[in-house]
RNA sequence: GCCGGUGUGUCGGAAUUGGCAGACGAGACAGACUCAAAAUCUGUUAUCCGCAAGGGUGUGUGGGUUCGAGUCCCACCACCGGCACCA
């Protein structure tokens, strides 16, 4: 059979629409699969082949699934609300709304022409506003329930551009669009109260199934420390300076404290600080780094310390100085640290650097030369002396803090809060208003969704202000507790708002008076294998488990956790080796190469090309490659004889069966088709095979090649569709060749092998190898101390 | 600086998790078909010594454990990704 991609390609396509071959059925009574892949944001750009591998990985799995009797739901819908878009109709002054929707149509061409099993009667986006009326509406349900607050906090203002800027657009201190100096702006900030659920989301790692180091990350992102809250009180005042710390046991070795530069007792004490001007310009230059350049500062650290202030050491009563320095943050812990330069790197340098006293308190290092963070004998440490344990130092520590009522074990997490306003224009409108009597009132459920205005000019506002604050109707509104006269909140959400919920919307795609009805969330959740990429799996997923679990906490939704297994999939790097950027000009459009091999050949070769969790760089002769295992399989037709097993074959069809079901399971996708190329070479080899052997080799393609396996499914007589026939099952005993090749090593080197039955056991085993050809004159003469036998694999011989 | 990952032929990558390194694909070389090219098909292809049989060396580097190491342990080097100096 010649193939002409071209037309199956089309051809099978519109037959699997018209026959809504891939709709999840609602019926509750068959077993269910819900596969979910990120869904894409929408750019201007278009897709590139990355796209294509992320979606194919559980494309296979969907409809391998499908041939195996699942009811699967395999959805797909775009996140649309964000900022490229929102700069893109700055500049081309066409209105975001229709930038979204035309890049939404051309990635849903691009996404169809691959013939991917999505089920697009259940497509969301994000910004449309019966989504959208939704995300808004869990928002509410947050703020009444106390997780939404407002507070003060430093932003990367840039005052060119008139806008706050990401710590990745502000990098080296500079401006990304403008290169003007970045300052950072005191602003009011939404926060979601996150940390509230850091213990429930650590906990909740312990049900799911996760990839080892997606699940690391995520614990490493939440970041539980136990450690101790301590007062160090200030010398000459009733006030105390309070700190965190991991270390209690080191409390002897303190020797100075640092303080964020934001620190408030510095304001406070003022008056009886000597030093305060070379403070405040210390502080202003910090003021100036982002967050981010803060901690690259490594190795030279930098500090003022503060005359006039001296703080008690609680533990030895020794009078010590305090230090600002930006290597204390004021987001963790208090914004101040007991430094222990004997037993901490970072002190270590800074005690260093400024000439501190550091007294040792634990044995075991040489605090010459640098700190030791290491175990021992405790010294120096007045009633801990002689304590060789960190973990017994620390509880008597505790014990001595909570008597002398001077601290307390405590728990701290890495994790912040989570930032949630942003001053643009295209995002979900925050439901909030602001009344100068009531304060902050919720905008009621039934007059949800609050609509983004359309307007002409987005661009952003006054002093970092969002667009919206421009448009007076929007802003002036009446207080829904009150009546009077009140303003609205003109700040919108983060892009992560609208993805935190997405795959609950799947689930009843329609539904106008829940975002999903609760028979539909009984029976698709959880999901039950989420895909996407490596550098969601902190953020994004962080945002919906929490999400997710408020539901959950209300009442919302039937289970716990949403993802119950989350795999990765790697980059696809451009030709030249690097990660694709249009700038770079190593993109790979699917579309081009749709046209030239084929969808089934893109497919194919995304899989193919590599381990599926690493990244690897496309390269189009292999893309040839595949092409080829692509008409050979064609030709496969013309191999026909008859029907039933063919003796030669039958074992290495049992064999690939196992190994291509086996190797999808474990996303293991480029040996299972290196399995059928093998097959296929085997085929060749052997001069034909039957039509039964054919379907099934068809069969276990369709998931990765559904076009070409449909059209020669049909050209076979078979009515129906290949994508939903019987996924093959194999035998194990069939799967067992009759005879083994044995390696037969001396002293752990290859020597020869031998070939028995496969029921052949040690000794036979042993004995054949003795007396084969090879072997038995190198073992004359020699002394055999030792047998090694490996069923199955081989023998070594130890001999001297 | 911290955290995570990777390192195997000319290239992408396999290796049942401690058991014959290099499956499968690409590339290259040779041959068949062709007026010719493409496509297709058939061989060869880690490396060194050897006419051959055969032997030596080989998974970033250096050690170690083991009958046996790409795989485990220690130290180091290089590259990639993430980061919030997390006290």
């Amino acid at each position: 059979m010649k193939y002409d991609f071209k037309s199956a390609d089309r051809k099978w396509q519109d037959r699997w629409e018209q026959a809504q071959l891939f709709r999840a059925r609602e019926d509750s009574s068959l077993p269910k699969f819900y596969a979910l892949v990120e869904f894409p944001y929408p750019s201007g750009a278009g897709m590139h082949v990355g796209h294509i591998k992320a979606y194919s990985g559980l494309e296979v799995i969907a409809r391998k699934r499908r041939m195996q009797g699942f009811n699967v739901l395999f959805p797909i819908g775009f996140d649309a609300f964000g900022l490229p878009t929102e700069n893109y109709a700055i500049k081309t002054g066409i209105h975001p709304r229709k930038v979204t929707d035309d890049n939404i149509a051309r990635f849903t061409s691009q996404l169809k022409r691959v013939g991917f099993s999505f089920d697009w009667s259940r497509v969301v986006d994000t910004t449309e506003e019966d989504y959208y009326k939704w995300t808004q509406w869990i928002f509410r349900k947050m703020f009444d329930a106390g997780l939404v607050f407002r507070a003060k906090t430093l932003v990367n203002y840039c005052p060119s551009c008139k806008v706050v800027l990401s710590n990745e657009d502000s990098q080296g201190g500079k401006c990304d669009i403008c290169h003007s100096d970045i300052v950072q702006k005191s602003k009011d900030v939404w926060y979601l109260r996150i940390t509230e659920y850091a213990d429930k989301l650590l906990e909740g790692l312990e049900e799911v199934d996760y990839l080892p180091n997606v699940r690391l990350q995520q614990e490493n992102w939440i970041g539980r420390s136990e450690g101790a809250f301590v007062n160090f009180p200030i010398h000459g005042t009733e006030e105390s300076l309070r700190i965190y710390t991991t270390r209690c046991d080191t409390m002897f070795g303190a020797t100075f404290m640092v303080i964020a530069p934001e620190h408030p007792i510095l304001e406070k004490y003022r008056s009886r600080i000597t030093n305060i001007a070379a403070l405040d310009a210390y502080k202003e230059e910090c003021a100036k780094k982002t967050e981010f350049e803060r901690t690259q500062l490594v190795k030279d650290k930098t500090g003022v310390r503060i005359e006039g202030l001296e703080a008690v050491n609680p533990a030895s009563g020794r009078l010590i100085p305090i230090y600002i320095s930006d290597y204390v943050m004021m987001g963790y812990g208090t914004g101040a640290i007991m430094a222990v330069p004997a037993h901490d790197e970072r002190d270590y340098d800074f005690a260093c650097k400024f000439g501190i006293e550091i007294i040792e308190v634990i044995k075991g290092g040489d605090i010459g030369k640098e700190a030791y963070t290491g175990d021992g004998e405790m010294i120096n440490s007045g009633f801990l002396d002689g304590i060789s344990t960190k973990k017994e130092a620390i509880a008597a520590m505790l014990r001595y803090l909570t008597e002398k009522g001077i601290g307390e074990k405590g728990v701290q997490y890495k994790m912040k809060d989570w930032a949630f306003n942003r001053q643009r224009y295209w995002g979900e409108p925050i439901p909030i208003v602001h009344c100068p009597r009531c304060g902050m009132v919720g905008v009621p459920y039934e007059e949800l969704p609050l609509r983004l205005p359309v307007v002409e000019n987005f661009a952003p506002g006054e002093g970092g202000e969002s667009p919206l604050a421009k448009i007076d109707s929007f802003v002036n509104c009446s207080c829904p507790k009150c009546g009077g006269a009140a303003k609205r909140e003109t700040d919108t959400m983060p892009q992560w708002a609208g993805s935190s919920w997405y795959f609950l919307r799947y689930t009843d795609p329609h539904n106008d008076r829940a975002f999903a009805s609760e028979e539909a969330l009984r029976y698709w959740l959880p999901v039950d294998w989420y895909n996407g990429g490596m550098e969601h799996v902190t953020r994004h997923m962080i945002y919906s488990r929490f999400w997710h679990r408020f539901l959950y906490d209300i009442g919302e939704v039937p289970v716990k956790e949403p993802y119950a297994k989350r795999t990765a999939q790697g980059l696809i790097l451009g030709p030249d080796g690097e990660k694709m950027s249009k700038s770079k000009g190593n993109v790979v459009d699917p579309n081009d190469v749709v046209d030239e091999y084929g969808a089934d050949v893109l497919r194919i070769y995304t899989l193919f090309m590599g381990d599926y969790a690493s990244a690897a760089p496309w390269n189009e002769n292999s893309v040839k490659g595949c092409k080829r295992f692509i008409d050979r399989t064609a030709a496969l037709t013309e191999l026909v004889r008859g029907r039933g097993v063919t003796p030669q074959l039958e074992t290495s069809f049992h064999k690939t069966i196992k190994k291509v079901s086996l190797d999808i399971e474990a996303m293991k996708f480029n040996t299972a088709i290196a399995c059928l190329m093998s097959l296929i070479n085997e085929i060749y080899d052997c001069g034909s095979l039957t039509r039964d052997e054919l379907e099934i080799f068809i069969r276990l393609l369709s998931p990765f090649a559904p076009h070409l396996c449909e059209e020669i499914w049909e050209s076979l007589g078979n009515r129906g569709f290949a994508s939903v026939a019987a996924w093959p099952e194999w035998e194990e005993s069939k799967t067992v060749d009759a005879s083994v090749e044995y390696a037969v090593q001396i002293l752990g080197k290859l020597r020869g092998t031998i070939t028995v039955p496969a029921d052949a056991d040690r000794d036979a085993v042993l004995a054949a190898a003795k007396a084969s050809e090879r072997i038995a004159p190198q073992l004359e003469g020699k002394q055999l101390i030792k047998e090694i036998f490996v069923p199955g694999k081989l023998v070594n011989f130890v001999v001297k």
